[in-house]
DNA sequence: TTGTAAGCGTTATCAC
DNA sequence: GTGATAACGCTTACAA
């Protein structure tokens, strides 16, 4: 037996399929009686609207498409989980999408590829350079909301955190537990990505502000932000005449496998080399040591972003606005003394 | 200017609706010259076809479902990876839906809730009751694949692994390395879950074997399956008489909660407490010690998954299979020596 | 307050 | 091989 439609409800309760569409969705002007009589035909017939032939009518899908490089990358699952939660407390459902690193499929994703019309709108955590962002500007038909970038140029509404003083926050507490060779690990030199860029800038302004001469061996890039990265770069750290005192990673995980390579390689955390991420991820309450990192307000993130989505698709002409969010030291044992 | 549509695309083409279809969809019996011309119609007004009116013409959105507890759960977001990799493969798209360890949401989700036809089959990782299980079967609309579960009984597919025999494998491996005071965290005494319980049953099948007599002390429950859990059952099992010199846990972030729980009191792994899990997540590479596990093969997991799944879409009336997941053990620091 | 009917953009059934 | 046209199930002017 097929699912029953509004007609069905409409013939059993002998009204019009106008009041069964009026009940359904809650219209004020529907006497008690007919509420009651539509009421129990839905109730009989199990009825539940169709929320396909809604969407083709009313142009709306009530699903917002989140863009992430890696659903298994713990920073992002934990976005997923809060953005999920903000988006369902405004009535919204949320499709996830993995970039997967790969530009073409960002760029597919962005400007509808494929699949046009299933979402309402689109919160993406670009890997996506400058250039191709402005360029995608312009072909995008979707409500848009980045995050974690800052690439305020009036066209797309932000959430980010500030980024360089964040990245100088993290440096900074590595300089006042009295370290000097303070290593990096997380620029991408060979792309254009601005998050990476404004945290070797933060990191750089924190050396130059303790008169520390920045050293090029000790800035390693990472090409993904996965614990292999880290593991790898800080391997190639070690190798080095002079070892570094401290790492700054430009995420959790990275410092996680930064920490491993340290121990595997004979020396400790933080007695030896100290080691800082961002984030704060989960993970790092639980790992030995436990991980001293910049804690980003997920919940914060999620809800605004979700709720400048929400605005801008009621209202495509809304302006768009840039959200700082707020991030705050952590200190725990990889950085103690 | 609104979105081309098939109709745009056809007055433009000069041709029907029918034959831009046709080119659009691949279908065989065009001519070459028909197919230029639509193709060039195309292109030119950037058509895309409109992907809500398809679904509610065929009936298919190419939607599947996963429903998951908690996607920030290393374990849930690894197999989210996989599932989504599985499906992009045979074209379907992916949405998460966390049940929250909620029970009456999960039933919500699989009985079709507020959310009708808005994908063609459900991933069901479950924490219903058998009995609720049952009850559901009756009235879920939908294709429907369980992930984890092991309730054979014909009405379901079912891609799991022998969890009995995995929990075995992992006790037997402490029994083996010469331990005898073997604790267990994760049973679910207030549920009727059916994964808890079969690992118990491996658990207390393995102690059997080595003619070691269970000790009600030193089961554990947990009431998620979260790193806090494991931490204070360890915790509590640090708080007896004589506490354990093995812990297997019923999964990996379970243990490395207990393993922290250990250092914090003073003790080592393995050394003094070996710990095992299952799981077999990344973060047990990365951990220190690094972590013991079941490894549980997630891509082969979620490729027959959604094989499944696709199957029962395309036919309805398909038999319900049983797919058993291959499980391995994997030795690591946690319990050497 | 309720009924009638047009139309959202496709696909599929019929003819030709 | 191609063209007209009727659904798919819903919302919403427009009427009554």
């Amino acid at each position: 037996m097929p699912p029953a439609t509004l007609k069905d409800v409409a013939d059993l309760a002998r009204v019009s399929m106008r009041t069964v569409s009026n009940v359904v969705s809650g219209y004020e002007h529907v006497s008690e009686r007919m509420r009651q009589r539509v009421q129990s035909a839905i109730d009989e017939l199990d009825y539940r609207p169709n929320l396909v032939a809604r969407t083709l009518r009313t142009g709306r899908t009530g699903v917002l498409a989140l863009v992430i490089p890696e659903i298994d990358v713990p920073y992002f699952s934990e976005l997923a989980r809060d953005v999920i939660k903000a988006a369902a407390e405004i009535g919204y459902r949320v499709m996830i999408d993995q970039s997967g690193h790969d530009h073409e499929r960002e760029r597919e994703l962005l400007t509808g590829g494929d699949r046009t019309m299933l979402f309402d709108g689109v919160l993406f955590s670009p890997l996506v350079t400058k250039a191709e962002l402005l360029e995608m500007g312009a072909r995008a038909s979707m409500p848009l909301v980045l995050l974690g970038e800052h690439q305020f140029d009036g066209r797309y509404d932000h959430v980010a955190i500030d980024n360089e003083r964040a990245a100088h926050d993290a440096t900074q507490h590595l300089i006042d537990i009295g370290r000097r060779r303070i290593a990096a690990i997380g620029e991408q030199p060979f792309e254009d990505y601005e998050t990476p860029h404004l945290r070797t800038k933060g990191y750089l302004s924190a050396l130059a502000g303790a008169d520390i001469e920045p050293d090029a061996h000790l800035m390693r890039p990472a090409v993904h932000y996965r614990r292999a990265d880290g593991y790898s770069a800080t391997q190639q750290l070690l190798a080095l005449e002079h070892h570094p005192d401290a790492i700054f990673c430009y995420s959790d995980i990275l410092a996680l496998g930064a920490i491993k390579a340290v121990f595997d390689a004979g020396l400790r955390v933080p007695e030896d080399i100290a080691v800082i991420g961002i984030d704060d991820v989960e993970e790092g309450q639980y790992s030995r040591p436990t991980l001293s990192t910049v804690s980003l307000d997920t919940p914060f993130i999620a809800h605004h972003a979700v709720a400048r989505i929400a605005a801008r698709i009621d209202d495509p002409t809304t302006t768009a606005e840039e959200v700082v969010a707020p991030h705050s030291l952590i200190v725990r044992q990889s950085t103690a003394g």
